[in-house]
DNA sequence: GCAGGCGTTGAGCAG
DNA sequence: CCTGCTCAACGCCTG
């Protein structure tokens, strides 16, 4: 994880100690792997009694098995709640007969059955607190303080002012502006996407959720309330849409220790992807020569988190779009760099976008420029994370190498040199993909790997490997989805520069590759 | 059992 | 500028 992940989860520790030294007592932060230290503090308190948060992840439920069976060994009463999602997973499973949902709307049929998710808890107070009392010593902050990044052994010198404080005052502070602004607009609709919304907001909570300093019970309540007091009308599920889909993924993932991989994973759909770290390199660190997707790679390293739609556009262009690079490459980076990936979000996130899991529609693409043009029309995004781009007309900012050379040299920016050229020719690229992944689509069965409902826990570990291709994959260098730095020149130069690369341009050039490596051009269309 | 509708947020085009 | 239509494809759910 990267520093400022940690600088956050830092931060959030110290408002709790900040919370808990209100009430007279202190929050103490253990040095060690849990299994190891915990037992010894319990011997050396005399503990009687653990509490803790359910984790529903695998990591954590088997961390938490481990703690819990040895404190039956020194007879101490453990007590779990699960407040980390709206209901117990298990509840919604059971409804289910047994098994997680594996569409959403499947997914909110059932809960729609359920009761209500549970009220929050109340915020504990100092009349709560009176009869407690928490023994601190001179050395507390020594022993038990909340540790530096410095401590953690990370280098401070070059980190960035955060774009996001953690903690939870913090997170009760968006909650509540996060509120005003639904009741201003007071459509609770689907947000309406504008340029700005691409940039990091003051009412945002993802983070707050995933480190636990906002209850997604007090988020869907409070809500709720809202709801009720501006319509006069009972909410409906759709209201909770964000807080819903986190419950979902979370719910898919509880049981399936594979889930953030494809091997062995019984819900993903095997893919052959490519490997091909150059170009994987580029995607992460914003090199491709699309300013679209460049930007928004940025915008995530710099600052941590990137809009919902903005993760689709990269998330898609990595994977099925256009470099086709597996999807567990991109979930690596996401968990690396973005400060709201709960793992099973995450990974569930990835497996939908790549259409491996929970999604089929393969065969809409986003485009690299149209769509960042439409998300971005006036390159206001761009030119904030891509000051090299800034002079660009707004005419060229998404494309900047269709640019002529005097518009180039008078932006202070030449394509090749200054900024990349285009990694890769997607008008080619996203053609052979979809007709990839219609080719896998088409004999599903190959690519799944159990069937689906015989899952049990346990019994798919050794995974299998994917299968081969019904007809033979193009070879890397004879197709478009691994252009090397010649072959970019090559496009290049054949490019009508006044044609849109994203729409017609390289309309022959796809032909050919097309040819060459299916030989079906006349089921393409004109 | 089968036909029809739909899918968190597409692309491309006509009007 | 916007709206609305068509395209293409597949699994899953509903009636």
């Amino acid at each position: 994880m990267d520093a400022f992940i940690f600088r956050f989860l830092l931060q959030c520790l110290e408002d709790l100690d900040q919370s808990l030294r209100k009430v007279n007592s202190r929050l103490f932060v253990i040095r060690g792997q849990p299994a190891d230290v915990l037992p010894k503090c319990f011997k050396e308190w005399g503990t009687t009694c653990l509490t803790f948060e359910e984790d529903p992840e695998p990591f954590g439920r088997v961390r938490d098995q481990n703690i819990m069976a040895q404190c039956k060994e020194l007879n101490i009463d453990v007590s779990v709640k699960s407040s980390h999602t709206l209901y117990k997973l298990d509840v919604i499973i059971d409804k289910n007969g047994g098994k997680a949902p594996l569409t959403y709307r499947h997914f909110l049929n059932v809960v729609s059955y359920l009761d209500p998710p549970p009220q929050p808890e109340p915020t504990i107070s100092l009349d709560f607190m009176k009869n407690s009392y928490t023994p601190v010593n001179i050395n507390h902050d020594d022993k038990y303080g909340v540790p530096s990044l410095e401590e953690l052994g990370f280098d401070t010198d070059n980190l960035r002012d955060p774009c996001w404080r953690g903690g939870e005052m913090e997170a009760l502070a968006r909650l509540e502006r996060h509120l005003e602004r639904k009741a201003y607009v007071a459509t609770f609709g689907r947000p309406k996407m504008t340029p700005q919304s691409l940039m990091a907001s003051q009412t945002g909570v993802s983070p707050y959720l995933r480190f636990g300093c906002l209850s997604p019970r007090l988020f869907y309540y409070q809500l709720d309330d809202l709801y009720r007091k501006i319509k006069n009308a009972e909410p409906p599920l759709s209201l909770h849409g964000q807080v819903l889909w986190r419950e979902f993924f979370y719910c898919a993932a509880t049981k399936n220790p594979n889930f953030d991989r494809m091997v062995g994973n019984p819900i993903c759909v095997q893919i052959p992807w490519d490997k091909n770290s150059k170009a994987l390199a580029k995607w992460a660190n914003a090199k491709t020569g699309f300013p679209w997707i460049d930007a928004i790679m940025t915008q995530l390293r710099e600052e941590g988190w990137i809009h919902h739609i903005a993760r689709h556009a990269v998330a898609c262009f990595l994977t099925r779009g256009d470099l086709w690079i597996s999807w567990e490459e991109g979930m690596k980076v996401f968990e690396e760099l973005l400060l709201d990936t709960d793992w099973s979000v995450n990974a569930g996130m990835w497996m939908w976008l790549s259409c491996s899991s929970f999604f089929q529609q393969f065969i809409h693409c986003y485009c690299p420029v149209r769509f960042g043009r439409k998300a971005d029309p006036n390159g206001d995004f761009i030119r904030k994370y891509l000051p090299v781009l800034k002079m660009l007309p707004t005419q060229y900012i998404h494309e900047p190498w269709m640019a002529p050379e005097a518009v180039q040299k008078a932006s202070k920016c030449i394509i090749g040199k200054d900024y990349p050229m285009p990694m890769i020719n997607h008008a080619v690229a996203y053609r052979i993909n979809i007709e990839r992944m219609k080719q896998v689509y088409r004999s599903l069965p190959k690519y799944r790997p159990t069937d689906i409902h015989s899952f049990v826990q346990g019994t798919n570990n050794a995974g299998t490997p994917a299968p081969q291709m019904p007809i033979p994959l193009p070879e890397p260098d004879a197709n478009f989805t691994t252009l090397d730095d010649s072959m970019i020149n090559t496009a290049a130069a054949n490019m009508d520069m006044n044609c849109d690369l994203s729409t017609k341009s390289l309309h022959d050039l796809l032909e050919s590759a097309i040819n060459d490596t299916f030989g079906t051009v006349g089921t393409l269309g004109s």
